[in-house]
DNA sequence: GTGAAAGCGCTAACAG
DNA sequence: CTGTTAGCGCTTTCAC
């Protein structure tokens, strides 16, 4: 072979020399068929297949300001918290021939500007963002990329763009009136010390006041990331302060198998002597011993909601609802009576 | 303002004009600051932050033909499994200018090729894939994008081109002759039926038949995605077809937790009655009581490690060791004696 | 140290 | 239905 075929990847050009058209032809062929003959099509597809031709999409994108790509800030993967959305998200976009791309924030302000740089760079045509934009300077950024964007997993009070979530304040306040529900009064939290948990506390501080006419409720919190062993710790501490208390609220169902561990091996009965409570419905909380009552959250139906609100924008058509509740529910099950 | 600076976002040459330079100038200021005077350089940066200036990278790596885009394929997010090592992996790529684009191949073959398509079109500098790619059609596509490619999760008998992960088979034999030495010979599996648990158990029961001398082991397959339900599911199955096992691996954790549980619920003492094992060291295993025997693997260092491969090839540096074994790690606990 | 011209691969716009 | 021309925004030459 004369020329060398692999030194360089094959391009519309090739493609159309070899099918004996234009390369606009191979252009229409492949982004709008039936605008090009059936003869002509299949000339080309064969031209396609000999070539190994795969188009340049960000030529493409160049050309015609549509990128396709979408990217999502996330503050971390790991921690399961996100993953059904993130899943949600990337199967949705695929589905329309969009693809994710992926930055962590990392819950540090410091890289997220850096971030929102290298992101805005490559022109996506929209922005998936968990967790808040801190800087004026991001915000303002973002603003100006002039791109959908949504936020997530939060209803933010003014949201940049357009927003899907659920108000954690009110979680707060639905696991405390089941504890007063279940007839605790003495009541407790193991929580994470991100924003959202603050929110979720916050709720339950205000509920705790108004049901159960206490003005403090005692909160061990823990560092990210919450972990099992924070809970089982939490527990040892709140019960140090205060011996008496009958319900526990982990901000995560990690925190509360945690906090279950430690009741159980201090001879603890759960629930008849501590009703716990979780949150997120994590895979082992329906299974294990006793089963974990919890607050789940649809992550998926978030992911996919935020996928076809930029989808939607992306191709011009109107949102209509720009602000989506996915709301919660509360799990009831044995490990609060 | 009579031109409307909104409704599209500046270019070099906006930055230029303001600046008084000519584009390549900004463009230089950018990419090699001291190939410029310090005179000038004050005056572009000036003008890049008046006019909010974001390089277009599609552009310049549609020119440079260098996108500092790198791709990953997993099978799913959701399932801790693969979170470490792609946290790991944006966090590097990050560090170094680059950033990652997600796709998921979720176990089916038939949108593998569609996947494989939509990344490679949009000319990323590497890949790195978990999970084996499957149709031969997929295989030659990636061989002809002629990029760095790694695989990961899996030592591929005969990789594409790069490969980081451990050998499976060598983790089932571990596990088995830590059952042999803590005197278990009626072992059996709960296992899920994706490829690299099939290896596990294919070495698992290699052991077997040499330490144990057993040519059967009784394994109760489960699909995916693994879950606790399906170990206590597992466990009964199993105790009805072999009443007389004295000791589980689990394909997970979650699956060995699963087994936990219901052998707890059936007073079945562990880890006198029954040994039991794990795999992954997820967030719980060393938490929950009885802390849970696991197999260890370095999935943050996988990510970093592929990452390393990537940019290093990607920027014209030879990769010495193309091929790295990560090992694991048998950690055992209390659910295993 | 700086600039002018050319072109990466594709598609919008306008013919025919 | 198909082709020609131009240009997306940047960076690689090659000049000065």
């Amino acid at each position: 072979m004369a020329k060398s075929r692999k030194r360089t990847a094959a391009t519309v050009k090739d493609v159309a020399k070899l099918a004996g058209v234009s390369a606009i032809t191979v252009s229409r062929a492949l982004n709008s068929p039936d605008t090009v003959s059936a003869g002509t099509l299949k000339r080309v597809r064969r031209a396609i297949e000999r070539t190994g031709y795969v188009p340049n999409l960000l030529a493409g994108g160049l050309r015609s300001a549509r990128s396709k790509l979408v990217a999502a800030v996330v503050p971390t993967v790991a921690g399961p918290v996100f993953l059904d959305t993130i899943q949600a998200l990337t199967d949705a976009l695929d589905e329309h021939g969009y693809q994710l791309m992926l930055g962590q924030s990392g819950y540090r302000t410091s890289r997220e500007d850096a971030l929102l740089h290298a992101i805005i760079g490559r022109r996506p045509v929209g922005m998936v963002l968990t967790g808040m934009v801190h800087s004026e300077q991001g915000r303002r950024r973002l603003l100006g990329a002039g791109i959908p964007i949504v936020e997530t997993w939060d209803l933010a009070p003014e949201p940049i763009d357009m927003a899907v979530g659920f108000d954690h304040e009110r979680i707060g306040e639905a696991v405390c009136a089941h504890f007063h529900a279940c007839g605790r009064r003495r009541v407790a939290l193991v929580s994470g010390d991100d924003e959202r948990a603050h929110r979720r506390a916050k709720g339950f501080m205000r509920a705790a006041r108004k049901l159960l006419l206490r003005a403090q409720v005692p909160v061990h919190w823990i560092p990210a990331p919450a972990t099992l062993a924070a809970g089982r710790e939490g527990l040892a501490q709140l019960l140090a302060r205060e011996p008496r208390i009958d319900a526990v609220w982990g901000s995560s169902d990690l925190v509360a198998l945690g906090v279950l561990t430690e009741a159980h091996q201090r001879g603890i009965a759960v629930p008849r002597d501590l009703a716990v409570v979780g949150f997120g419905d994590l895979q082992f909380a329906a299974g294990v011993v006793p089963a974990i009552t919890t607050v789940r959250v649809d992550g998926a139906r978030i992911g996919r909601t935020a996928a076809h609100m930029i989808i939607d924008r992306a191709e011009g058509r109107d949102v209509t609802a720009p602000i989506v509740d996915v709301g919660f529910s509360l799990v009831v099950r044995q490990s609060s009576a």
